[in-house]
DNA sequence: TTGAAAGCGCTAACAA
DNA sequence: TTGTTAGCGCTTTCAA
């Protein structure tokens, strides 16, 4: 049976059923017109030699691979690692071959869509917000189909899938007011992208529909070190709310607030995340934060990039995923849940 | 320039070079036997052109795709993350592309590398110990080269790079006795591979050979709140030194141990994980743990499938890469490092 | 309903 | 040094 080495090739399981290799080409694709019998004993044939179809020569002969480029950046941060992990589990399912590149750099852009191009993928997803720009130019070029997620670059030419940032950004704005918050703050990221701002917008409009400001702001990179520097001098400004553009800052901001503040939270001072990445339950963090939905949001990218696979021409979409806050102890405060 | 959709192909270029299909091919490989003034005619006309191969059809005349498959399970694991990140980095790097599939149920192992061999992937890259057995098994039946990372299924049959387990629970035994511990407790994951075993039988050894014996053990899946559970239970016995299979298990105790136990570390209870993941380094747990050497592992991940790729007769062989121990504070004594 | 033959874009053996 | 030709394994006209 271990067929060791060399692979078994229509003209083999012809030979075998009796027939040619168009006949098995059609009766593996399950071709209306070939009788029964024969679809029988092609089957019984493929089955026997444990036919595998070479796909790299099925794509040569189709203009589709059936693989699909997906571009990412900066795998250390939980949240890109998990959306990784979701787009794997649903373009496995959905019979699509993810090929993963990584870009780390703005001018290392185009060698990598050259590659994904070169080896004719049915599509792009990018995954790599700080590298829309030129992954938009590239593409656009070489007309293959494009699908962003969470990325905001583009006006509506351009697919994309995104969390809806401001609607989080007002959750956040309104559960911290419910909670007792009075001197508000945001603590940033700086992604180059409109993200960050997107959800301090969300925030700072609905705090002043609600009769407050937020006075303090900062912001960090994402990067454990660089927050915690930051979150020191946020907190010299005495805030009793503060909302973190993504976990890893409120993280930092509470172990800041703590150990070096010697504040308590909540008692002293309400956070909440962004991303609701596995460590907010942990019961020393018991963060606050607001969940994308990124399940959701995953699959609607892959059914956007099925879609413009299926119809290349297609008009671009732009869709966005409500997100929702998951309250935890960070926020809790006496009376309420 | 936007030569939209339709790719341009070595004809074209030759028709603008004023040569052939074969010369344009041998340029762009960089064949010696063409003369300077041709090659750069074409490199010209190919760069004028923005000519990009078909890397699917070249893939077909040659034997080689390029493509190297990665399985990978459990990707919301930090370690398996960023071990996927650094082996995508990597492969970037040197020029393969990585097409990646996860596995998550021992059944569906063989229609991942069922996929990936229908592509002809040059290699697989196996980072799912829980279903080496049965990739071991599909791989060998279809002659596809093997590159096992962090797991032990096999004997010397099959390519393994791995981190030394048992050198690295010796190392923890050592540093443990020398920071004073008494009392010791092994806390172990259930992985159903040797690696958490083979780090409790290192532990164990050195302990045996220091004078001291690990009295107490128990062990979890690698989940957060089953290993809180476990822990609980685990410091009940009161041990002073722990060592946990891994960082999130780590984290878990300490938490609980702070938490629930009100103890405190490194004054009441030591405590060293293993992994040496980002969350390791930061204050609130400041973890002693063992580190990998990831990188390392990854490169020679690399290497060795590059090498199986170049000769698939040679012999497999089976790498171990020594991890070091990182103290931190949780096993700070005062008078020590 | 089936088979023969052409061709996807590339490379390599063979000629020149 | 270069061009012509065949062929990788598959699918798909076209013909039977």
């Amino acid at each position: 049976m271990a067929d060791d080495g060399k692979r078994v090739r229509t003209f083999e399981v012809a030979a075998l059923a009796n027939s040619s290799p168009s006949t098995v080409s059609r009766a593996l694709a399950g071709d209306k017109r070939i009788s029964e019998a024969t679809r029988e004993r092609v089957l019984a044939a493929a089955r026997e030699l444990n036919y595998q179809p070479n796909l790299i020569a099925r794509s040569l002969k189709n203009a589709s691979t059936g693989i699909v480029g997906v571009v990412v950046t900066d795998l250390d941060n939980l949240y890109h690692s998990h959306t990784l992990k979701l787009l794997i589990d649903e373009m496995g399912d959905q019979g699509m071959a993810p090929l993963v590149f990584a870009c780390n750099r703005n001018d290392r852009a185009g060698a990598v869509i050259d590659r994904l191009t070169s080896y004719q993928v049915d599509a792009v997803i990018a995954l790599a917000a700080p590298f829309d720009a030129e992954i938009v130019r590239i593409c656009g070029a070489s007309g293959k189909p494009l699908v962003l997620m969470n990325s905001y670059e583009g006006p509506t030419t351009i697919n994309t899938v995104a969390g809806d940032s401001r609607a989080g950004g007002a959750m956040v704005a309104e559960h911290l007011v419910a909670c007792g918050g009075q001197h508000f703050a945001f603590f940033g990221g700086e992604d180059s992208t409109r993200i960050s701002r997107d959800r301090e917008l969300g925030f700072c409009e609905t705090l002043g529909s609600l009769g407050h400001r937020c006075d303090l702001r900062t912001s960090s990179i994402y990067a454990y070190d660089d927050a915690r520097r930051a979150a020191a001098g946020l907190l010299e400004g005495r805030p009793d709310a503060v909302f973190c553009a993504n976990d890893l800052l409120a993280f930092a901001l509470m172990d800041c607030a703590r150990l070096q503040f010697g504040r308590s939270i909540p008692g002293d001072l309400l956070v909440v995340g962004y991303d609701n990445t596995a460590i907010a339950a942990w019961p020393s963090y018991d963060l606050t934060s607001v969940d994308q939905c990124l399940e959701i949001m995953a699959a609607k990218t892959i059914a956007t990039t099925r879609a413009m696979i299926d119809d290349p021409k297609r008009e671009p979409t732009v869709m966005t995923v409500l997100p929702r806050l998951i309250p935890r102890n960070s926020t809790t405060v006496p009376g309420r849940l």
